[in-house]
RNA sequence: GCCCAGGUGGCUCAGGGGUAGAGCACUCCCUUGGUAAGGGAGAGGUCGCCAGUUCAAAUCUGGUCCUGGGCACCA
């Protein structure tokens, strides 16, 4: 006899041994069409798993998250049976879920075309229709290995030979395609009801730059038709937010060849870029910080000195002048330990917080460079805290604020929080590392901030804290930064004397809340769509006349609002207002103020909201009043 | 840096061995019109760059630069 339990305590009772999906045919015939897995005891498993003891079973159905996760896997290898059919000597190596779907890595003599993959797909979508079952077979290591061999698919032998001995070695049958994997998988290929191969990209065979590349395709797979559909959708709702795409459409900046990785900023972005870094002057003045501004091109010596030319040197830009060489600066540290280092310090300076919206410049490789998200000419909005081992803490607890603080203002509020521990290779003694980790990992706790832990990502030098905002197609980019650093004051010949007369180095904090303005400025585009709030907004307000006659009354107005510090423009131009109003709505003004006869001789303007809302008309006082 | 795909008027894109096309934007004219495109006329391109094949190259080949999607990278 064995006794079943279901997720809601129901106990269901079976002669000897039962598969996962004779208990769901012994609850209901639509529940055992529905079953994709089952979770025994805690352990994912197929729809064909026995049950050999007592065990607590959940049927698992496209409901679950972890049925989702079973159908993109099995659409995975779905794809890799269509490609083995269509191109035999193409090789399989591994296939893995993803957001909102999976890849499959394939070795082959020639690239997959867009062709290709149109093909692909359609043979995916005539084996879903040959109801192909899908068995699990378990093999010994030795079987495998010699298994695998005899059809030459040497990814595969390296793949087992990788696996711990003692591990069971499964194999996934379906029709004449056999894969190794863990599984589990959907019981029969008609599961698989909605899916598309999205694209081809290179990958490197585990994920070694050394190694071969191989080609990988990548597809999204869903539950049904309706939610694949609404996936395309968004996807096509993203692009359209895409940073480039309206810093171009308004007019912000733009990238040309002559200078690959660096922006030309136009009026209308470097207004949005001034009004922020304004904004975080006055923030960063409240905390304490002194803004200082430090050279572009500093001699080698110092690089070689601060570790950057041994560390950094492949990502530096380098140049000369009458024998002497010199290198554009890639970060602003080495430069403040400088200032530092001006006349002798004390315990009493500290903690001394050096503020920079230091240009810098890093010769990122060519194949990382992304609009203005990843760029080789940047700004930060830098800053760093020459303080006592004993202040860390605080000072960390003040940088999160004023980072939370920032973002709150620019509209974020969904930020994740990454916690970066010692690496191998690193300096310093591990009394200070446990005292510095420590120290970072309570000013989160103290905040009640969740982090996620990335031990062993920390830098040589300290460990940190990253913060990093989404862009709107899911890609994660880091802004804000907070490390901690034993090495480069003392490399620098930092020192200050400390209460006992001694004379003591101190600890350096790197910081910056927005990271690079650039980066910074398109997730903010991309938050937003480009419809910024008005007080980022590069064009407050937009005047618009009706007819000529209202010309001079509007040149009044436009005046006026600049005068009290609007950034406005106007438009006389000879078209009717609708016309003017489209315009200017798709420049995504906030305001835009229509003047006709009316609102001349009641000495008015009428207001309309970039979202279409007719505010109606007032005098220009009260229209300086909403924002305020 | 590596793999693949692209680069055609200001913008979005079509074309694909025989002397370059559309829409929008732009200029001028008519219209003075009240909340997302009024009408007419006109101007504008060495088809990324450098070689090669050809009687002839935007089109084919090679190289190169840049962009895009991944991968790798992001002390």
């Amino acid at each position: 006899m064995l006794r079943i339990t279901l997720p809601d305590g129901a106990v269901r009772e079976f002669a000897d041994s039962v598969t996962v999906l004779d208990v769901a045919k012994n609850i209901s015939s639509g529940l055992a069409k529905a079953t994709l897995a089952g979770v025994v005891d805690g352990k994912l498993v197929d729809a064909s798993f026995t049950l050999t003891t007592d065990s607590k079973l959940q049927l698992i159905t496209d409901k679950d998250s972890e049925g989702l996760d079973v159908i993109r896997h099995s659409t995975a290898h779905l794809l890799a049976q269509a490609v083995k059919q269509l191109y035999p000597t193409a090789q399989v190596t591994i296939g893995p879920v993803i957001d909102n779907g999976f890849y499959y890595d394939f070795s082959f003599e020639r690239p997959f075309t867009p062709e290709d993959l149109v093909a692909i797909e359609k043979k995916m979508a005539n084996l879903v229709d040959q109801n192909i079952q899908v068995e699990r077979v378990e093999m010994t290591r030795e079987d495998a290995i010699k298994y695998f061999d005899s059809i030459g698919e040497k990814y595969k032998v390296e793949i087992i030979s990788s696996i711990p001995a003692g591990e069971v070695i499964s194999l996934y049958k379906q029709g004449d395609f056999i894969d190794l994997c863990r599984g589990p998988h959907v019981p029969s290929t008609s599961k698989l009801k909605a899916f598309k191969l999205m694209k081809v990209a290179g990958a490197y065979w585990r994920g070694d730059s050394n190694n071969e590349m191989l080609q990988r395709i990548y597809g999204t797979a869903w539950r049904n038709k309706d939610e694949l559909k609404e996936y395309l959708h968004m996807l096509e709702e993203a692009e359209k937010r895409d940073h480039r795409k309206i810093g171009k459409q308004l007019d912000l900046f733009h990238l040309q060849e002559e200078a690959p990785g660096m922006v030309f900023w136009h009026p209308k972005g470097w207004a949005i870029w001034q009004t922020i870094e304004q904004y975080m002057r006055n923030e960063l003045g409240k905390d304490g910080y002194k803004e200082i501004k430090t050279p572009q091109v500093v001699d080698k010596i110092l690089w070689e000195k601060s570790g950057h030319m041994q560390n950094y040197g492949e990502n530096m830009f380098l140049t000369s002048s009458e024998n002497r060489d010199y290198a554009v600066k890639p970060m602003n540290c080495p430069c403040h330990v400088l200032v530092f280092n001006q006349g002798l310090k004390s315990y009493r300076d500290l903690p001394l917080r050096l503020a920079e919206f230091g240009s810098c410049h890093r010769n990122e490789p060519s194949g990382a460079l992304h609009g203005i998200m990843r760029v080789r000419g940047f700004v930060q909005d830098d800053a760093h805290i020459f303080c006592t081992d004993e202040q860390i803490g605080s000072e960390a607890a003040k940088f999160i604020d004023l980072t939370y603080r920032v973002y709150q203002k620019f509209g974020f509020d969904k930020v994740d929080l990454k916690l970066s521990t010692r690496p191998e290779k690193r300096v310093g003694a591990d009394e200070l590392w446990d005292s510095a980790e420590a120290a970072l990992a309570k000013a989160l706790d103290d905040k009640g901030l969740p982090y996620t832990l990335q031990p062993g990502e920390g830098a040589f030098y300290g460990p940190k804290i990253e913060f990093a905002l989404k862009d709107c197609l899911g890609r994660e980019w880091q802004c804000g930064t907070l490390q901690l650093d034993f090495n480069l004051p003392e490399r620098l010949g930092a020192s200050y004397i400390a209460e006992d007369g001694s004379k003591k180095i101190p600890v350096m904090l790197h910081r910056a809340a927005l990271g690079s303005l650039e980066r910074f400025i398109g997730v903010l585009i991309e938050h937003y769509a480009g419809n910024l709030p008005f007080w980022l907004a590069p064009v407050q307000a937009v005047v618009l006349n009706i007819s000529e006659k209202q010309n001079d009354y509007a040149n009044e107005v436009y005046d006026n609002l600049r005068n009290a510090g609007v950034r406005a423009e106007i438009d006389l131009s000879n078209e009717k207002i609708g016309y003017k109003i489209r315009q200017q709505s798709m420049q995504k003004v906030p305001y835009l103020l229509v003047i006709g006869d009316n609102e001349m001789q009641n000495n008015q303007v009428t207001v309309r909201k970039q979202d279409g809302t007719d505010l109606g008309a007032m005098t220009l006082d009260e229209f300086l009043l909403l924002d305020k």
